[in-house]
DNA sequence: GCAAAAGTGTTAACGTTACACCCATGA
DNA sequence: TCATGGGTGTAACGTTAACACTTTTGC
């Protein structure tokens, strides 16, 4: 055993399937491989596991080398075993999903790394290994998630009008959602505070912004709720 | 790198929550430790992984072992990987729940196992390594799919009477539910049919028995549903 | 003033909850 | 015949679903 611990475990990682929403669309960021094997191509943010290192935490190692942030929504998926997912030895990976909110970070090509972009969910290139199942399995995560917890938010800006968390949640669901019965629905859970200022969009009426009851959300993050709409 | 198929990757192993439903109470399968460390002490049933194997394959090697069934309800919870949870060096665990029908099965105690047996979940003896907190982390898992999931029904004979379930459902959920709305809840889900034998009790009247309607089991296992009863 | 997007209420259908008595069986 | 547990229906309530017009704003 060493006590060194920068050293890694060799047979154990983590990947980041890292959701983003910009402009109604869905994202996924991705990295090109600077090393071999697969040297080129576009991969998930991830990385072996530290010997003396808990798996979350690695899982938040990688999001701040790719994203500079830390302290985002961070989810462990699950774990991906296929004896040959990974080319030169076997290595299990532990697959997780994170929420952050695409403009606020300046993204950092990591070492090992030639690129970091985002990518629209449904315009991906093709991807190394397993990634492209991992990427399918979080966002069935995801889609299951969002309507148990208030996660959605945490894609968005602190502030927000109810069009874009609408249109958030008809992206992630996959339909749309009556205006009014979202409305209603969303404002009854006590969780948003009506600001003064307005969102200015290009054409039409402007949109009021909102933030959250911060009390009311830890609350509800704890407890959980259905959100059901056709 | 080794071809031997028979070897062990150290680092890693499967923990299996075998849950049972007895007499109105849920029960966990637990192994009396043959080996150091924690010689003697209760443990959940669990071992290596394979080099060549796949973790979920590792499970159900498991639970074959121990109970001599194989094809049951078997999920992943998720890997406890706390740094000193094994005491001679470091071993990440993938934690699976299994659901199965204690009567049915002879117990043997595997290879390093000098007893094996049901406990109830509410006297459960002081486990090994963090298995208590394996065993918690896998009620709330399974708390959270009876609700979305006809798996409650895997816990029971194939022939079984509403009352027998609904039993099953309080002591999961942990709290009463009114037998009308259970009945008429359940029936209407045409999950089950009614068969024209009877289960007779000791005391009080006859309950009739039912098995599933294999069609729409597999249908609604596959789609799954919301059972809410307060 | 017109195009574009934001904002607003009501009703009908449905699902959930609460609740009390009769029935079959064995001792 | 009585004690025990099985089996049954209905009304009130709350939630969800469907649906169309008015308001604000930039050009």
């Amino acid at each position: 055993m060493s006590h060194n611990i920068k050293e890694i475990i060799k047979n154990l990682s983590v990947d980041c399937v890292i959701f983003g929403f910009e402009r109604g669309c869905m994202e996924v960021l991705l990295i090109r491989r600077a090393i071999n094997p697969q040297k080129g191509m576009w991969a998930l943010p991830g990385g072996f596991i530290k010997k003396e290192e808990q798996v979350l935490d690695a899982a938040q190692r990688v999001l701040k080398v790719t994203t500079g942030v830390d302290d985002r929504y961070l989810e462990e998926v699950g774990i991906f075993d296929r004896i040959d997912r990974y080319p030169l030895w076997r290595v299990f990976t532990i697959a997780h999903f994170a929420l952050i909110s695409p403009k606020h970070y300046a993204l950092v090509p990591g070492i090992d790394t030639s690129e970091v972009r985002w990518f629209k969910l449904s315009d991906l290139p093709e991807l190394v290994f397993d990634h492209q199942e991992i990427i399918d399995r979080a966002l069935v995560r995801l889609r299951s998630r969002i309507r148990t917890r208030p996660i959605g938010f945490e894609l968005l800006s602190k502030k927000f009008t109810l069009p874009q968390l609408q249109r958030l949640y008809e992206e992630i669901l996959g339909h749309e959602i009556d205006k009014r019965n979202f409305r209603k629905k969303v404002l009854k859970l006590n969780l948003l505070k009506k600001l003064k200022e307005v969102h200015k969009t290009k054409k039409g009426r402007s949109a009021a912004l909102f933030m959250f009851d911060t009390v009311n959300y830890n609350k509800l993050k704890e407890d959980g709720f259905i959100f059901e709409l056709s």
